[in-house]
DNA sequence: CATTATTTGTCCGTATGTATT
DNA sequence: TAATACATACGGACAAATAAT
């Protein structure tokens, strides 16, 4: 005999996490939109019926997670990828001088053809489903620094194709804005290899250069993969920072 | 006329700042060693006359820094360096089936040297100060994979010297026990580079062949330098791995 | 094995300070 | 100036985990 009331979560969990759940579904379903101020936490205590405590560890979480701004005097806010924290985050190449400049795309392709058994599967996707592929080579000062390839569900980012010539630099926004879609983490994988000949030829080296091949899957706030990216980049005058802090 | 009351510090400075860095000072100088349990938050509140929930914001703040861990029924302890936490949360490289596993090391050379202008200077030294490098291999399942070397201050790190056949390998743990010298931070420059002849002789490579090259600097809870590491990785079995979120 | 004391975790309500509009 | 919103601070109550009795 089935359980009718099957503990699926924990029944004593804590009030601040529901709340923040409700909060993130919220956020998901679009009752709010990047940007937008968020109703003050009064009301947001009111609403899920907690004290203005409890509420607010709830949002310090989400503050903690990069998905809610908050403004002293003014109020909070949806977060969007288009801060300069936002870009950063997932943007990690600086000059010798640790300076950071976003690139300049250049879409060399864009198509749709079947992924293969490992690419549906980093995607979260059935086998030899349709993908969209994307590559484009980053400038920055003008000069080639890396040559990318992206890899989205066709189904979910199909008619991306369609604007080819009028794609951002970034992407993130485009999906956060367009597609409901907000990358709130990533993955990445970096190794050292030699540049191929599709690399030499698009970063002006020759073949068998060491470049630096980051390999990532973003995804969203249900940690579900939205894209897969890998990113081949010259490191002479470029170096990826990390901060662990 | 010089300022008799200089405000240093804003005079409105939060009270939980103010209690954090008195918790950091009193870390700092020893009064509570590494794994050594805190007061309870009631005798802490009590002692910097505060209230329950002005201290637990500020032990909250030093958690999320990982200088302290709290354990529910137990008590707060200060954080070690030999957690696993800690130990990989600066030790980035992982298999294909992104398992860590932590390096055995073999010292090839240790000595001291006068430090170039900019060792010297990456290390928060005078210029031509003495300095301690170390030069080891760390073997993965037996295999080299990263050529390092370390920078140290002579004067701080000098007596390392005379124990260098027993090294442990996890280095920073003993800068905590044995130097009262805890790594709270990095920062790190990564970039692809081609195995000079020390690389393939220590690697069993190819000179040339694509390596990843790690220059990281760690820095203490004042975030005042501690230790220069350039890590040279073969990354055909093994991959930096990083997780943004 | 049950009980009790200790410690952190959660939650509430209220008051006051500070930044913004 | 006044209203609004978040930030800080206080103190108390109960729950849950742990360790000792």
């Amino acid at each position: 005999m089935p359980d009718l009331f099957p503990p699926s979560q924990p029944l004593n969990e804590p009030l601040y996490i529901q709340v923040k759940r409700q909060i993130l579904d919220a956020i998901r379903d679009g009752r709010w939109k990047p940007g937008e101020m968020l109703p003050s936490e009064q009301q947001l205590a009111t609403e899920f019926s907690v004290s203005q405590g409890t509420l607010r560890k709830a949002i310090d979480d989400l503050v903690a997670q990069n998905l809610i701004i908050r403004q002293q005097g003014k109020g909070s806010f949806i977060a969007t990828h288009n801060t300069d924290h936002s870009l950063f985050y997932f943007f990690h190449l600086v000059d010798d001088q640790n300076r950071r400049e976003l690139p300049q795309s250049t879409v060399e392709k864009i198509r749709t053809r079947r992924g293969t058994s490992t690419e549906c599967n980093r995607l979260g996707l059935a086998s030899s489903s349709t993908i969209l592929e994307i590559r484009r080579v980053r400038n920055i000062g003008g000069s080639p620094v890396i040559n990318e390839t992206v890899l989205l569900s066709a189904t979910k980012f199909g008619d991306l194709k369609q604007r080819s010539e009028e794609l951002p630099n970034t992407l993130y926004q485009l999906y956060q804005e367009q597609y409901a879609t907000t990358v709130g983490s990533a993955v990445e994988g970096i190794r050292a290899v030699g540049a191929n000949e599709d690399d030499a030829q698009a970063l002006n080296i020759e073949i068998g250069t060491p470049i630096l091949e980051i390999d990532r899957v973003a995804l969203d706030l249900d940690r579900r993969p939205i894209e897969v990216r890998v990113s081949r980049c010259r490191t002479d005058n470029y170096k990826y920072l990390n901060v662990l802090e």
